[in-house]
RNA sequence: GGAAGGAUGUCCGAGUGGUUUAAGGAAACGGUCUUGAAAACCGUCGUGCCGGCAACGGUACCGUGGGUUCGAAUCCCACUCCUUCCGCCA
């Protein structure tokens, strides 16, 4: 959420940013409720005080039993109980609209609608060309029975599948070369200096986090989409995760972190789990839109100072992962209507699918400033004592199935096999093609 | 699934109705001493919210929610989570 002194402070700004990433909110009544609240709260508290002085009267005569007091205790207990009713209604009505408003755009993310408006930042690789007719990812695994749709469907319905044989030996790979990558500092420094960054060169910390959670820390990280996205295990109160950020961003709920621990850099490795709700028709085939897909993401929590340039970082991994798969692609800044709710920037990255002739969404990267922190009560010390809400990022390092579809498609060769990536190669037995 | 014990500030931990605006310790920060460091000693040191330019004042927070009481960390009820033991199990 963001902070109700801002809100005060830039009433005007909050309206027109918050309506062009698509949240209408009202922000006036959103500040009469503020005031009411803390009108009542005033009264609130000033009976509160009464109450305090009350007990320590009779406190100071030795706690004996005195009717006067007793009596004034009890009817200010009363007005108090009433005072109290009035204030939790308006905090209620308050939290409810403060909620409701996004995080506020950076200045030099474009204005849209519709993701129709995000734009191209760059493009590198052109898209690969071919000397016969390229196939969609699906007509090249299915027939050599790396992947089987129709008996998922059998067993768990559409949009699931059975990876099979060389393709989850890929995907392993991908996974390792993952975690050496992000673990080997001299990397992450060379993007560093490369991208004239000013941020630690710590390198990641490989993690297998829950892919569980609850309701409360869930609804603190801004990322519970009860309805479309998320699946609900009623029976115990959990919710299944959308994406390894969901556990990972809410790690540290209501603590305090030391300076000296930021940035904390994390790699995850987790199955998530999407509805899917809405989407019927969409990428029937495949591998690209499914229930159930395993996701490499990086999360990162920062000092406010630092929080952009991790994000540009992120970038920068996202960027140098692709390219050493050799897949072109480009990047795309995500317009004010396409980056989400507790989003201040947002960037993508499409990998080219020549089966589809077309650039697909592979990566995401997000920058949430404070917003996400202050509802998670994430906080870090600073030097003179007081504490701040740290900065939080997460981005894709490759979900795996959609990589994966990417290399197939752009290295098939004209007799239905795979070119397997050079960098991939050291962890499928220095296998060139599968 | 059965049984028991727990949940207190950055951490450890005392606290069974008013003396707690939470003891004590550790860590951290500042200082004294020292050539330097350590030790010792002195001092500072929880988090929100409301009001205030500020100094400061008020108020809340002892797992969560409700209740009893003039007054609750403390008593009562419900719930959540953690630990240990037994059972089952990858």
């Amino acid at each position: 959420m963001l902070d109700i002194q801002f809100i005060r402070d830039n009433a005007e700004a909050v309206t027109t940013k918050a309506a062009q990433k698509g949240y209408p909110v009202d922000v006036h009544a959103l500040l009469a409720a503020d005031e009411e609240r803390r009108s009542l709260l005033g009264n609130v508290e000033a009976l509160r005080r009464k109450r305090n002085e009350n007990t320590e009267t009779i406190k100071q005569a030795g706690g004996k039993p005195d009717e006067a007091l007793i009596h004034q205790g009890k009817l200010i207990k009363m007005e108090l109980a009433q005072a109290e009713e009035q204030l939790d209604g308006v905090e209620a009505h308050f939290e409810k609209l403060l909620r409701a408003v996004p995080n506020m755009p950076l200045e030099d993310v474009p204005v849209g609608a519709t993701e129709e408006e995000n734009v191209v930042a760059k493009k590198v690789g052109e898209p690969t060309k071919f000397d016969f007719a390229p196939k969609n990812h699906w007509e090249i695994v299915e027939p050599r029975d790396m992947l089987d749709k129709a008996r998922a469907a059998k067993i768990a319905g559409s949009r699931f599948g059975y990876i099979k044989g060389d393709l989850v030996r890929l995907q392993f790979a991908l996974v390792q070369f993952v975690m050496q990558t992000l673990g080997d500092e001299t990397v992450i420094k060379k993007l560093v200096e490369e991208n004239g960054l000013n941020v630690s060169t710590k390198p990641f910390t490989p993690i297998l986090p829950p892919a569980m959670l609850r309701t409360e820390p869930y609804r603190a990280s801004a990322r519970l989409n009860a309805e479309e996205v998320t699946y609900k295990i009623e029976q115990d109160d959990l919710w299944l995760n959308a994406s390894a950020e969901h556990t990972l961003c809410t790690m540290y709920w209501k603590e305090i972190l030391p300076a000296e621990a930021l940035p904390i850099r994390y790699i995850g490795y987790l199955t998530s789990f999407r509805r899917e709700a809405g989407t019927y028709g969409k990428d029937a085939e495949g591998m690209i839109r499914w229930h159930q897909f395993d996701k490499l993401e990086m999360e990162v929590f920062s000092t406010p100072e630092t929080g952009l340039e991790e994000h540009k970082l992120l970038v920068a991994i996202q960027e140098y992962l692709v390219q050493q798969l050799g897949l072109p692609y480009q990047v795309l800044q995500k317009c004010t209507a396409d980056i989400g709710k507790p989003n201040a920037r947002g960037i993508d990255i499409e990998c080219w699918f020549p089966g589809q002739n077309t650039y697909r969404e592979t990566h995401t990267a997000d920058y949430m400033t404070d917003y996400q922190a202050r509802d998670l009560q994430t906080r870090t010390r600073k030097a003179d004592n007081t504490t701040v809400f740290v900065h939080t990022n997460d981005a894709t390092a490759f979900a795996t199935n959609r990589t994966m579809a990417a290399i197939i498609e752009n290295n098939q060769t004209a007799d239905g096999r795979i070119k397997i990536p050079e960098v991939l190669r050291p962890f499928m037995g220095n296998q060139a093609e599968i």
